[in-house]
Formats: C-alpha cells, sequence, structure tokens
DNA sequence: TTAAACTTTCAAAATTATCTGAAAGTTTAG
DNA sequence: CTAAACTTTCAGATAATTTTGAAAGTTTAA
C-alpha cells in the first residue's frame, strides 16, 4: 500500500464513518484530510484532493471552525486563508464532546424538565412521569460527568480515569 | 399541557434528535412511543399511533430489536407479536453503548492497524502513521474504558464511578 | 479609486436516505 | 389440508440532505 492510496483509504473510511454518526461525508473527509496534512490547506487544495466545489468546502469548513476542531492558519505574504485541524485526537474528541453536550444535551434536558413540570393527572400520566423523570435523572447524571471529564486536563484523562478503569 | 400533548412532544423531539446521530426519524419516535407505552404494542397500533406504513414499521421494529432496545411480546391468546422497549434507561444507554462499539469502533480500529502496518516509506509517510498511531491509541483506549463500563453493574456506574467524578 | 484576489451565498440540481404499499411469504387454527 | 391472520420484502415513489456553480459580496494591493 503506498502513501495516496493509504491517504485516501482514511479519509474515504473517516467519511464514512462520519455519515453514520449524522455528520455529511464532506465534513467528514475535509477533517479527515486536515488531520493528515502535514501543511495547512486553502479552500482550493481542498477543492482539489475531495474533487468537491467551492461552496460545499466553504459550507463545511466553517461548520468545522464552529466545532472548534479546525482553525484559520495565515500565511505571511499569502492573501488567502489555510486551515488546519487540531492535531491532538484527545483535545479534538473533547472538544466534540464539549459541542455535542451544549447543543444536544443541554436542550433534551430541557424539554424533559418542561415535560416534568407540566401537571398531568389524566389516566396512564403516571407512567409517562415516572418514564420522563427517570430519563432526566440519567440525563443530569451524564450531564455532570461530560462536565467533570471537559473540565478535566489530559494527564487526568489518560492517568487517573484510565487506571481507574483498568483497576476494576 | 395535557397527556397527549406532552407525548407528541416527547416523541417527535426524540426523532429529532436521533437524527443528529444517524438515526433515523421514524426508529427513534417509534422506540420513544415504546417507551412511554406502559402496554407493549402491535405494529397495528404503531402504524396508527405515528401514521406510517406497514413496511417502514416492520423494518425499523426490526432495527431496534437487533439493537437489543426492544423486545417481541407475546400475548396469551393473541397472534400477533407485540413490541416493549426496555425500559430501564441505563440499560438501554449501555446496550446502544455495547452496539455502536462493536458495529463501529471495532471496524475503525481495523482499517487503523491496516494503514499501521502498511509500510509507507514515502515522503510524508512519517506524519501520516503518527496521525494514525495517535488515533489507534485513543481509539483503544476508548475501546478498553467502553468495555470496562459495559461489563460493570449499574450499581458500579452510579455508585463508584460518579463518586470519582464529583470527587474529583 | 479600482480591479484583482479571494470568500460567501443560495436557488436549483443531484444525490442519498427513507417510506410506501401491494405482493409474496409464513404461521396457525380449525 | 386450507384459508385467514399475520409478517416480510422490495421496487418505485417521496422526502430530505447535500452539492454545485455562478453571482454577489468583501478585502487588499497598488
Amino acid at each position: 500500500m503506498d502513501l495516496k492510496e493509504a491517504q485516501e483509504k482514511f479519509i474515504s473510511t473517516w467519511g464514512a464513518f462520519g455519515t453514520q454518526w449524522g455528520i455529511n461525508r464532506t465534513m467528514a473527509q475535509i477533517h479527515a484530510l486536515l488531520l493528515i496534512s502535514e501543511e495547512a490547506l486553502s479552500a482550493e487544495d481542498i477543492m482539489k484532493k475531495l474533487n468537491v466545489s467551492r461552496g460545499n468546502v466553504n459550507m463545511n469548513v466553517r461548520d468545522l471552525l464552529s466545532w472548534g476542531i479546525v482553525h484559520k492558519v495565515l500565511k505571511f505574504g499569502e492573501r488567502k486563508e489555510f486551515f488546519a485541524a487540531e492535531k491532538d485526537i484527545y483535545k479534538t474528541a473533547m472538544q466534540i464532546m464539549k459541542e455535542r453536550r451544549k447543543r444536544e444535551l443541554g436542550p433534551v434536558l430541557e424539554l424533559l424538565e418542561d415535560l416534568k413540570l407540566a401537571e398531568i393527572n389524566e389516566q396512564g400520566g403516571d407512567h409517562f412521569s415516572k418514564v420522563v423523570s427517570e430519563i432526566h435523572t440519567f440525563g443530569e447524571s451524564t450531564n455532570k460527568m461530560l462536565d467533570k471529564m471537559i473540565k478535566a486536563d489530559e494527564h487526568w484523562f489518560t492517568g487517573s480515569l484510565m487506571k481507574f478503569f483498568v483497576k476494576k
């Protein structure tokens, strides 16, 4: 397997994998490409490598920026913008957790709170309230746990937490 | 808010939420419906409540069965099959973790191993190998951690692990 | 200024994922 | 058996998402 082949395999698998997690293929592929790219790349570079349109690259790069896992890089003497992925995979994972927590877990917890507060005295209302409460409790625990994980430093994660799990 | 309204809100939010995680809306909605349903439901019941076709219900219920978070229930004296969701939300979450680990993390780790093994001596090959190795290491750690979590009992999760995080 | 270099936008087109429903398949009661 | 009750399948239809590309917008060098 030569380098080009290996890189393409990596990019396309990363892309296919992304779609299973609700991330569009191109976005995942751009991320993969930037991960394995030593240099920061311009929109033009990405277009050529992945064979996608300018608009598509623009939209997805902006999305990756909003997730905080890709950054703009300005090259001295160059007018155009370049992009580079956060190379520390641990930081990347934490950042994705953080964003998903904020964007998704938050709103769901809010809904569950609303549903808990709603007064439901009808037949069957007890069961519904019980299910909602249990999910809410679980969600709150998960939320707290994620919070700790996100705030902890890397050493703690790879050190103490891993030891905790291995010990078990 | 009356019960019906609350239930519909729950089902549709669960559905919308699912799509962000690569789960199709109907599947997530069926799951939500079964979660809040005291009785097991037949395909017919689900069709009526969610207003979807027989084929769609069949496909998605089978999918939920394959994830191990919905079970068949046979009612005495009835020929048709009924379905009920696992009601323990902790067990459900563990089951989903377990399946995602098996279906997705496994294949990715395999790819990363293949890429690590491939001999790449070209210019730029070092960087590529380094990235692949780091992701692989991270993936292996995650894999081990998930393994412990899945094998541990519920008490351990809500007890020791939570304490560990709160202590921190 | 201004014009070239570059980025963003977004309506329409292309693609992909999901859903329908009727037909085929299966099971069971009698 | 056999016919009714029920489940599964899957080709085609529909819906949702993604992509394109050209036009509009912005920035900068001179």
